[in-house]
DNA sequence: CACGAACCTTTGACATTTCAAATATCTGCT
DNA sequence: AGCAGATATTTGAAATGTCAAAGGTTCGTG
C-alpha cells in the first residue's frame, strides 16, 4: 500500500488529541467511562463470588423488588435500559432459577408480567444490602460533600446528553 | 412511538424509589451508571449508523492508533479493560475486515502483536473526529468550568475505587 | 540440560447485548 | 363483523462479555 503522508498530517492532530491535548469533553467522557467500568467490574466480581448472580440479573431484580405486583416486560426493558429481546432471556433464566415468575394477566394476553418469587425477594434483599456496602467501601476515600456535589453535577451531564440524542427523547 | 408518559421514566428514580433514602454513595453510583449508559448507547448508535463499527472495535482501534508499533494482546486487554479471550475475538474480526494485522515478533513466539493497517488508520481517524464532535455536542449544555471540575472530581472517585478492589489491581 | 514455574494467547461454555424480523394480541374505524 | 394499524413479546443472527482450562513458549535454577 502507498504511504499516505497527506493523511498523516491530519491524523497527527487527532492522535495528539487522544493523548493529552484533547477537548475537555472527551477527557471527561473517557474518565467517566473508565471509572464506571472499573466499579461495574468490581461489583460483578463480588456478585458472582458471593451470590452467584450477574449484574444484569441484579438490576432486573432491583426493579421487581420495588414493584411487588410485578412489571410488564416492556416496562422492565425501559427501566433497566435493556432491549426487549434481552429482557426475555434474562427473565427466562431467572425463572428457571426460581427467582422470578411470569404471569399473563386477564385483560391483555399480549402482556407478560414478571414478579419476584419468595426466593427472589430473599435473595435480592441480601444482595442489595451487600451492594450498598460495597459502594460505600469503594467510595470511602471521597469527601462526603464531593459525593453529593458530584451527584448534582453529573445530573447536568445527563440532562445535556439527553437533550442531544439523535433519536427522539426528552425529559 | 409517541408515548407520552412512560418515556420520561428514569432509571435512577425507579431504582432509588420514591423514598430517596439511599446512601449518597449509592445515589451517585446509580447516576454515574445511568449517565454513562445513556451516552454509550448514543455513541454506539452513531458509530453503527455512520461507520458500521461497534464501540468495542472503536475502543480497541483507539489504543492501536496511539501505538503505531502495535500492542501485544495482553496489553490491549489491560488498556481496554476487556478480558484476554475477548480481545482474541475482537482482533480476529478486525483482522478479517482488514483494519488490523497480527504479527508474532522474533524474540518471543508466545506473543502476538496487533497493529492497525492503513485502512484501519484511515477509518479510525474518521471515527475519532466524529466521536469527539458527538461528545462536544452531547455535553454542550454543561458549563465549561464544570466539565474540567468534573474530570478532576471523578478522578478521586476512580482512585478511591481502585484502592478498594478485592483483587489486586492498579492504575 | 532438564524441569518446573511463569507467561501469553487461545479455546470453550455460557450469559448478555443489540438490531431486525416474526408472532401474537388488541383497538379503532368503517 | 372485519380489517388495518398499534402494541407486546419472542426469536434469530452476530458480537461482546466473563471465567476457567488448555496450549505453547520462555526462563530460572538445580
Amino acid at each position: 500500500m502507498v504511504e499516505a503522508e497527506a493523511v498523516g498530517v491530519d491524523l497527527e492532530i487527532i492522535v495528539q488529541g487522544a493523548h493529552g491535548r484533547s477537548k475537555p469533553e472527551l477527557r471527561l467522557w473517557l474518565r467517566m467511562l473508565s471509572t464506571t467500568k472499573l466499579i461495574s467490574q468490581e461489583i460483578r466480581r463480588r456478585l458472582r463470588a458471593e451470590f452467584g448472580a450477574t449484574l444484569p440479573q441484579f438490576d432486573l431484580m432491583a426493579q421487581l423488588y420495588r414493584e411487588k405486583d410485578g412489571l410488564r416486560l416492556g416496562e422492565l426493558s425501559k427501566r433497566t435500559m435493556v432491549t426487549n429481546g434481552n429482557v426475555t432471556g434474562l427473565v427466562e433464566r431467572l425463572e428457571a432459577d426460581g427467582y422470578v415468575q411470569r404471569v399473563t394477566p386477564q385483560g391483555d394476553r399480549r402482556v407478560t408480567v414478571a414478579k419476584l418469587t419468595e426466593a427472589g425477594v430473599t435473595l435480592f434483599a441480601a444482595m442489595a444490602a451487600a451492594h450498598e456496602g460495597w459502594l460505600q467501601d469503594m467510595m470511602a476515600d471521597i469527601d462526603p460533600d464531593a459525593v453529593a456535589a458530584l451527584w448534582s453535577e453529573i445530573g447536568t451531564v445527563k440532562a445535556s446528553a439527553n437533550n442531544h440524542l439523535s433519536g427522539a427523547a426528552f425529559e
